[in-house]
DNA sequence: CTTCTTCCGGACCAATCAGTCCAAATCAGG
DNA sequence: CCTGATTTGGACTGATTGGTCCGGAAGAAG
């Protein structure tokens, strides 16, 4: 059942990598494909997102899409990591300012909000998606989403700790406690600015969520 | 195409009601089967429950969940519907317990909390989920979210006008800003319980969140 | 140029999907 | 006890799904 031919999981097969004896080089790019594979996962969910679709979107035929990725889970899965890598680079980019802390998450969250509201619509966070649609029954991304959310917290925690070493807040808070926060607060906001895309509102979220950075 | 034979997707056929003229009646509950193919949903997502699973849940043929339901997509609004009601009394119940709004809203978040902790596995909210799988895609699904949010966020808006005119909170506070605040922590609550059921981390952004109610 | 490996496109497959249909069963009203 | 309206279960359908397979094309190595 595995592994039919005697190429396993992990042969070169699957990696993006230079194979042991050359044959036919790809004719696309590896990276591209992944980047818009990952796009239409994020715009339709993994459930409704057709094998077919997915070669439209690649510009690939069905077998040139299993032989680089593997099966669809293994392709989702690569695109939500995929997903990750680039969102944590724009977070850590934004909070490594520098800026005070509350100027630089305020930006943050002004940046989460022109997205929503004038941003190729409501699409929502791709981790927070896929936690709604499969982190119960689906354990691989589960795991992936529980990563994704700890390094998001990762980083907000250290941004927190620079501020707080900077005297910016209090030296008695709780770090940990607000990076926590933040990380679900924006969620919220995200999944909020699915159903209700109104800057009025998300303006309003954004507010109270900067003031935990108060006092 | 539409309504062949003579009813309209209004006649009696689609709601609870008494018929107008009377035949074999129904050997089933109305509520009951609703109720039970609502948690199915709530459990796997809209896309991946089908109707084999939904027919085996509710204990109900094709034809009768057809009969009573009308087609999945309608059946899928009817639950949300119930379980937005259900979700709006029991908010409501928390809220106007008499208690410092504080208190009630921790309250809130605990049992929130608790019901990740030890309830039956990571579902989430059905609101929350929904809005993250069909929003996007679904114009019916997206009102329905829509409405569901707007409910939660006047449940919170009244408590909180209630405690504001107690002198709880600062008579200067946005009570508007504060409800739309809670209304999407709490999805972002909800959410990361999904990934990270841990009290701890629950417990940390359930604090920040009332802290919002200070000074 | 030959060989060898790999890629590519599309046909193909079994399984599953939502939805339809109908004969038999069932009960209220007359 | 009929008659008419309605439910019920299961068989059925056409479409779509994810996944496989194969013959031909294409480039690298020798």
């Amino acid at each position: 059942m595995l592994a039919r031919g005697g190429f396993g999981l992990y042969s070169t097969k699957f990696r993006n990598l230079p194979l042991d004896a050359m044959g036919r080089p790809r004719e696309f790019d590896f990276d591209t494909a992944l980047e818009r594979a990952m796009q239409l996962f994020w715009a339709k969910g993994y459930e409704s997102t057709s094998l077919e679709e997915l070669c439209e979107a690649t510009g690939l035929a069905r077998s040139s899409l299993y032989g680089a990725f593997g099966d669809k889970h293994r392709l989702f899965v690569q695109a939500l990591a995929r997903y990750e890598d680039a969102g944590a680079a724009r977070l850590d980019e934004v909070l490594a300012r520098p800026l005070p802390i509350k100027a630089a998450i305020g930006a943050l969250l002004a940046g989460v909000i022109d997205n929503i509201v004038a941003g190729p619509g409501r699409r929502g966070c791709l981790i927070g998606n896929s936690a709604a649609e499969l982190a119960r029954n689906d354990r691989e991304v589960s795991a992936r989403v529980r990563h994704s959310l700890e390094r998001v917290e990762a980083t907000f925690r250290a941004a927190l700790a620079r501020a707080q070493a900077r005297g910016e807040i209090a030296a008695d808070a709780d770090v940990d406690a607000l990076a926590r926060f933040f990380t679900a607060s924006m969620q919220g906001l995200r999944l909020v600015g699915k159903a209700r895309p109104e800057r009025a509102v998300l303006d309003d979220i954004a507010r109270v969520m900067l003031r935990a950075l108060d006092r």
